[in-house]
DNA sequence: CTGATCTTAACTGTATACAGTACAGTATTC
DNA sequence: GAATACTGTACTGTATACAGTTAAGATCAG
């Protein structure tokens, strides 16, 4: 017990985050498989916690496991980008008409501060912070709609899309400042429907620009190493 | 390796389904530590791969973890069913909006067959039957919505609020059929508007509801033990 | 009888050992 | 030369041991 990690944390929940970390940004190329001795020694463990901490990240998606074959890095398909994206739609559509419902005057006042703290250009940030922003800006919402499950889930979906979105959001970086100030601007005026819509055009993504994005994602990938 | 387990599965696997299923059931009473090595000892197994299964219930919320404590078996408490039920009610739009959008004419004709197949009258089914009907009905109809993420995690939702539902479908059995024809006639006419209208009257539950129904679950919680 | 403190038993957290299995690399045969 | 069988190595699957911590029970003062 030396290193200065994240104490009040158990050793398999500190692992957890770790090991999501890499799995996020790919540190682990996608479909290969996990050594576990190998990283267990990397990340100075013993198997066991090792081994709870990435059965946890089997059942939220950022891993596979094969019976005696072990743990394998997801891959990053098309398919799949597409159904997170649309369905990181369905919920940011739900979350803006709960939060059109429930939200008072000052929490969304509140989602405007933060707009006009973090300014209308990209100030020279990186395509990973601008990412990073505007996650937050989004869970933010996400908190004013009072639903834990899907402010869960929404966590889960942005977290296996991101890696896609920090190649991504070098193409479209002007954009999203934007148009989060005409989303919540619908919010203040009550107008859900609008406010979906406005959401609606801010994620949608086609299958054939998830395509083509993932090729460029793929190359960045084996690029690093 | 002696008893007639489903085969093909690792043990881990296997503890996985099996306490899943307690959880669902409650037969871990709410709230209550769950003791390891008796556990191991009832499920035959030793507490590695045992561990490994209750870290991915946690991971699926459907246990909870404290560090230096253990494992516990979650509450039941009704702002969480509520806030389940909401997400269930989104999910649920959601899959109906893309079905209008994505589904053949044959593969609506397949769950008008399902549902003929099911009868219009509960024949005599419990109340876990008739539960275990209407998520069969909507899995299906989620199935045609082609993503399946969101199919992932509804079936999770559902599991999670299973219980409740096994006491509450008592109260309103004879609704559920005359629903769900409903909501597939409104498909067959692909009017997305009027069969998202039908599923959130069919779907949604009010906090007070729920809070009453949440009492009589747990007084059976105990009674069963 | 109530509350605090100490002691002890029970249980969790983690490392490690070993058995079993998958896979690669080599040899052998056609 | 290609395909198949064999063998050895590396890695996973699981049990178990032990250390550390929590929680409960007993003892004693007020």
């Amino acid at each position: 017990m030396n290193e200065k990690k994240t104490r009040e944390l158990s050793r398999v929940d500190h692992l957890y985050l770790v090991i999501k970390e890499m799995a996020i940004s790919f540190d682990f190329k996608p479909g290969k498989r996990i050594n576990e001795v190998e990283l267990a020694a990397r990340l100075g463990a013993s198997r066991t916690p090792l081994r709870e901490a990435l059965n946890r990240l089997v059942a939220e998606e950022f891993l596979t496991f094969q019976q005696g074959r072990g743990f394998f890095c997801r891959e990053l398909k098309p398919r799949e980008m597409f159904e997170l994206y649309q369905f990181r739609s369905v919920l940011e559509a739900a979350s803006v008409r709960l939060t059109c419902e429930y939200a008072t005057a000052a929490e969304v006042q509140d989602l405007v501060d933060f707009l006009d703290q973090t300014g209308p250009e990209d100030g020279g940030r990186s395509s990973a912070e601008l990412v990073a922003l505007d996650e937050i800006f989004h869970q933010k919402l996400m908190a004013l709609s009072r639903n834990r499950e899907m402010a869960r889930v929404l966590d889960n979906v942005n977290a296996r899309i991101r890696y896609f979105r920090w190649v991504d959001m070098d193409a479209r970086r002007a954009e999203t400042q934007g148009e989060h100030r005409k989303i919540v601007a619908a919010i203040e005026a009550r107008d859900a429907d609008h406010a979906v819509q406005l959401m609606d055009l801010h994620i949608n993504k086609r299958l054939d620009q998830i395509t083509s994005a993932i090729k460029e994602s793929y190359s960045r990938i084996y690029m690093a190493s």
